[in-house]
DNA sequence: ATGGTAGCCGCGCTA
């Protein structure tokens, strides 16, 4: 079982490298964020055209996320009953007894802005609404866009992005949090090479230098971990052309 | 040196 993650960064123009990728890639369960699509235009069709039955919440210009599965996904809620946010961030779906959650959590723009309070409260949130999920739900994955690099393993420039947005201490501890209630960072289950990340600004050649931060992550609770044979982010993705700024991330799940 | 690029019903904002 193929479950992945992916920052699309704009659906409607990333939509046929997405259908090139679902047919290469084979994936089970696809996470979306940044589809900037209002729920009337979202394509549905081509989806489900290519296999994929699909849920999905989005609104116009900014944010949007979907959740695409070979099999129906079923209880889906949208957004967090405890954290009423116009800005549709959240989606999640039980698919073949596995709750997936799609997250698009909030960028936080820098640290001590009205933003970056959002970020924290939203995360809060996060923490408290996936806790009950997961009692629930024992089989659990959260997957998406965390706009966290949790270690400085994760970030290109240690030094020159030390506390500043995406790595400061306060979010990694909401990340570590996210953790302690039982997930694991899938992507660490394994070995993996140096200088591994997920999102590359479009800006200042950041991708061809390899400038980039690990902040797209696929967690999951402790059965799924131990099923878990293979994690990884498909970088060749941001090698196209009119590439979105993230890669998708992927983990292998034995069934 | 506070830049730069991409996406969007934008005429700046978000990332």
């Amino acid at each position: 079982m193929k479950l992945a993650a992916w920052n699309v960064n704009s659906l409607k123009v990333r939509l046929p490298q997405l259908l090139e990728w679902l047919a290469a890639q084979q994936a089970d369960v696809v996470c979306l964020q940044e589809t900037k699509l209002e729920d009337h235009n979202f394509p549905q069709q081509e989806i489900e055209a290519a296999g994929y039955q699909v849920v999905f919440s989005g609104q116009k210009t900014y944010n949007g996320v979907a959740l695409l599965a070979r099999e129906t996904p079923v209880d889906v809620v949208y957004g967090n009953p405890h954290f009423p946010d116009p800005q549709k961030r959240l989606l999640a779906a039980t698919v073949n007894g596995m709750r997936v959650v799609c997250a698009y959590i909030p960028n936080g723009q820098s640290v001590g802005s009205e933003k970056y309070a959002y970020k924290l409260a939203w995360l809060t949130a996060l923490e408290a609404w996936v806790g009950e999920q997961l009692a629930a739900s024992p089989q659990l994955a959260l997957a998406g866009d965390f706009n966290i690099a949790p270690d400085d393993r994760d970030v290109h420039n240690p030094a020159a992005w030390a506390g500043q947005i995406l790595c400061s201490e306060p979010e990694r501890e909401a990340f570590q949090r996210l953790l302690g209630l039982g997930l694991k960072d899938s992507f660490r289950l394994f070995e993996q090479p140096e200088k591994s990340f997920s999102w590359w600004d479009y800006r200042m050649l950041g991708f061809q230098k390899n400038q980039g931060l690990r902040i797209d992550h696929i967690l999951l609770s402790a059965p799924l971990a131990e099923r878990c044979v293979a994690a990884g982010i498909e970088r060749d993705m941001r090698k196209r052309e009119r590439p979105s700024d993230h890669a998708p991330v992927t983990a292998l799940i034995a069934v």
